[in-house]
DNA sequence: TCTTTAACTTGACACTGTTCAGATTAGGTC
DNA sequence: GACCTAATCTGAACAGTGTCAAGTTAAAGA
């Protein structure tokens, strides 16, 4: 795990970690191969050893977004009653999981970057989204196939808010209290959608 | 409009139009400025003198997207009763416009390719918007507050989807079969929200 | 006709991603 | 321990990018 000389130790952990870093400090636009290398302190062709190319390196940064993503919507959902509050925390901490991370959040669903079709990625993909499943499934008396609807009614009104926010029209999400009104206009979109307490009007 | 010789006579126009065809036919990664101006058959610098840069002509083209999709939002409304299918016709127009314009769609939500905080974007965005709340408010009984909101739901319900359809989520946005299974779905998804018949469940 | 000024080109600079031949070294084998 | 192989990384190069400063061309107004 040495971090100079000529074999670097864990170079594709580095990488990894120098990606999220300019995702985190430059956004989504700001990443280039060399500035990861140039981070990872290796030069410019090193990283093409171990991830082909750009998007094969971006492609493994999204891989793991994903299974924080859904790691954060299957915590949301758990232990919460009524049923409805459950949906509710997993649109709160999509959105929040957007505003917190956006560089990497951006990059994950900007499929040009990334390796068209890698069989990974479509599955960490998956993975998160199921997790709204699971939750509208227990929630919505119907047939599974009503199930997925919803859940992609959830999945889709979350992401478009969070797309949204993060494009500034519901306030600078640069600042603390932008984000605050982001997250208001949110619980107000999110108890619009599915009422905590009156069934359905 | 000789479009040879040392001066062009409308190269804002042919810049904008070369701009909207790159876009087309290689998405909105594909785009570079040398590219519009080879095809505007012009130098590489000629656009600076009309645009300042690249976000400069980006934006204007954006601006243009949002005019045409508010237009489309608007005539999506027309004459259609009851009030409900004015949304389901909105959400379709809305995602249509993503599937149909794809490079451009994705352009005009890319904020940091585009000149920040520019007014006249701004003004073209909310315009557009706003074709979702003259609907939602007929709708909709309740305060101007509760109409707000329910827009929100539906412009970032139609966002979202468009945006997962995009990035492949639904199906192939490139194939016809592709497409269509991506409208079914969207039917779907609107029928949930907006239900035509009954009163919502 | 002359001159001002807008439009455009040329050439340069600092970047980018990727490739390829070569240098370096880690780890297993004698 | 010495040797060899294979993995790892470098250095230099190439074609491409956006943008700038200085120079050239032509249109428009006096």
């Amino acid at each position: 795990m040495p971090e100079a000389g000529y074999h670097h130790g864990d170079l594709q952990e580095a990488l990894i970690a120098a990606t999220e870093a300019i995702l985190a400090d430059q956004g989504a636009e700001g990443f280039t191969l060399r500035e990861a290398a140039r981070r990872a302190g290796v030069s410019p062709a090193a990283p093409s050893h171990h991830f082909g190319n750009a998007p094969g390196l971006l492609t493994e940064v999204a891989i793991r977004g994903y299974q924080e993503l859904g790691a954060a919507l299957k915590q949301a959902a758990e232990k919460k009653e009524p049923l409805h509050l459950r949906l509710h925390a997993q649109g709160l901490a999509y959105v929040a999981f957007a505003l917190k991370y956006s560089g990497r959040f951006q990059m994950m669903f900007s499929n040009k970057r990334l390796v068209a079709g890698d069989e990974r990625l479509r599955k960490a993909s998956r993975d998160a989204h199921r997790e709204f499943e699971v939750v509208v499934a227990a929630l919505v008396a119907g047939t599974p196939k009503q199930a997925k609807v919803a859940a992609t009614v959830a999945w889709s009104t979350a992401h478009g808010f969070a797309k949204l926010a993060l494009e500034g029209k519901f306030g600078d999400p640069g600042t603390d209290s932008g984000r605050r009104e982001i997250m208001a206009m949110l619980r107000q979109v999110l108890e619009y959608l599915w009422p905590i307490e009156s069934a359905r009007r």
